[in-house]
RNA sequence: GUGGGCGUAGCUCAACGGUAGAGCACUGGACUGUGGCUCCAGCUGUUGCGGGUUCGAUUCCCGUCGCUCACCCCA
């Protein structure tokens, strides 16, 4: 007989009960967050056509890392890499009928055709919390909020994450009029620039001064890290048509509102943020954990003012996030903040139910019937084995009540209830077992 | 696609040329209806796969597949 491997494909996860609660407790505490902001559930289909990523998302997430399928009709469609061009598909049907600004999230699962290592998987989900719909920058103020509430309920605090910020637009300005860049080499510094932190600096350096043999323009895109107030580029001569730009006064007002919301102790301008799709058009961002353990950004986000144009003639504007659950998970596991009770299942008001031998079977389900008539959760052992080992077992699941039910028992109509921390046990007529099991063991 | 590490029992790992082992888990017993501790016994292996060197390979060499970490990219 031919076996198959019990192991899933690569980059694909089995979920077992113990790990599955970890990844829904992170789930759980993106709903609360968002029924504390008003934001609505949504969701959509996996497999999507392969041109809507195409357009807008990035070559390389569609060319390389796109899982794609040919149905039976021909057409390619791709098992959808992100959430957001689903989400403006959404949107474009409904942008005149929905009140705004629309506040919606999901919790999609992604696919992208990847090596996987540590945080990173081709199977994963997604939260996706995005604002359409206002142009306002009170948008991305809320959204860092969002995202403050949710570490808060995660357990964790300011020192652990920092939410870092940039713009689009503020970034092309300041390359193409302080810094000098070439209008046709400004993709070519942004992706030196995202790639700065994971170079050694005489590296990256070296990098710089190949690229712009022309000394002041190395000069300055080797300074670009250095400032921390959007409003003073540390940079000689810096035009007043810079300060003019409109990239230039959206994000300094931004940058401004960021103190005024008290929300500066978590999020910081850093002008090396400016993420990989190509999509975004305004301000973007990413969450960070601030320890070097984590590297991989747990959350990504932006404006997008172009990506409904693609299903609509009605442009809308919108911006948003998305974050790795798995990357979420890894976060609190090196900080610690796991709450104690999901190392074991939930049995919070349970009883597992012992009976001694098929005898006594019919009066143990009759038991079992009373007790989830009631509400009660309970688990009945089927296999008769020796009381000791039912005993063993009901611990291992981790209940803390057992009910005995043996040949007296049955005989009178009555359980014997055990607390298994204590050993204390008592014996309980089975009209009121459900009020007895309703108080909580001590 | 590039580079490093690792593949031995269900799990975690030892043995590093000379008879494949331990702990945990599991099963039974000491203890016929009372667990956690202890003790006894039992169970599980083509040492990832293929080839080479050798009297002899889990061990050394080559290939291959798989896993993993890092790079690229990204959640």
């Amino acid at each position: 007989m031919p076996r198959f491997p019990a192991q899933p494909q690569k980059g694909f996860c089995d979920y077992f009960p113990e790990v599955l609660r970890v990844f829904r407790h992170v789930e759980r505490q993106i709903h609360r967050t968002a029924a504390l902001f008003g934001y609505e559930e949504y969701d959509g289909p996996t497999l999507e056509p392969l041109e809507i990523y195409a357009a807008k998302s990035g070559e390389e997430l569609v060319r390389e890392q796109a899982y794609v399928v040919r149905d039976k009709g021909g057409r390619e469609l791709a098992l959808r890499p992100e959430m957001t061009p689903t989400l403006a598909r959404m949107v474009a049907q409904v942008q005149k009928s929905v009140p705004r600004p629309i506040r919606w999230y999901s919790i999609p699962t992604c696919f992208r055709f990847e090596r996987p290592q540590r945080g990173r998987v081709r199977e994963f989900g997604q939260a996706n919390v995005d604002i359409l719909g206002t142009a306002s920058s009170d948008a991305e103020l809320e959204i860092f909020s969002f995202i403050r509430h949710f570490m808060e309920n995660l357990g964790a605090n300011r020192d652990q994450y920092r939410i870092r910020y940039s713009s689009r637009r503020y970034l092309d300005a300041l390359l193409a009029q302080v810094v000098g860049v070439p209008a046709d080499r400004t993709v070519e510094v942004r992706k030196m620039i995202d790639r700065r932190d994971k170079l050694a600096p005489a590296e990256f350096e070296k990098w710089v001064r190949e690229t712009f043999p022309e000394g002041p323009v190395a000069d300055r895109v080797l300074r670009l890290h250095e400032f921390a107030d959007p409003a003073a580029p540390p940079l000689p001569d810096v035009p007043a048509a810079f300060r003019e730009s409109e990239g230039y006064r959206e994000l300094v007002e931004f940058h401004d509102r960021v103190r005024q919301t008290g929300l500066d102790g978590v999020a910081v301008f850093d002008p090396t943020i400016v993420r990989g799709l190509d999509y975004y058009t305004g301000i973007v961002y990413e969450v960070h954990d601030v320890g070097t353990e984590n590297r991989r950004a747990l959350f990504g986000g932006g404006r997008y003012d172009n990506l409904l144009e693609l299903f609509s003639n009605e442009p809308m504007t919108g911006t948003g996030f998305g974050m790795g659950i798995l990357t979420v998970k890894l976060f609190l596991e090196t900080y610690g903040l796991l709450p104690a009770d999901l190392s074991s299942p939930p049995r919070a008001g349970a009883v597992y139910v012992a009976c001694l031998s098929a005898a006594q079977r019919s009066y143990a389900f009759a038991v079992v019937e009373r007790l989830r008539g009631r509400g009660v959760p309970c688990e009945l052992d089927l296999d008769f084995a020796k009381l000791g080992r039912q005993l063993q077992r009901a611990e291992a699941k981790g209940y803390a009540r057992v009910a005995i039910v043996g040949e007296d028992e049955a005989r009178q109509g009555q359980v014997t209830l055990k607390t298994l921390a204590g050993g204390a046990q008592e014996t309980v007529g089975l009209d009121d077992l459900p009020a007895r099991l309703s108080r909580p063991e001590r």
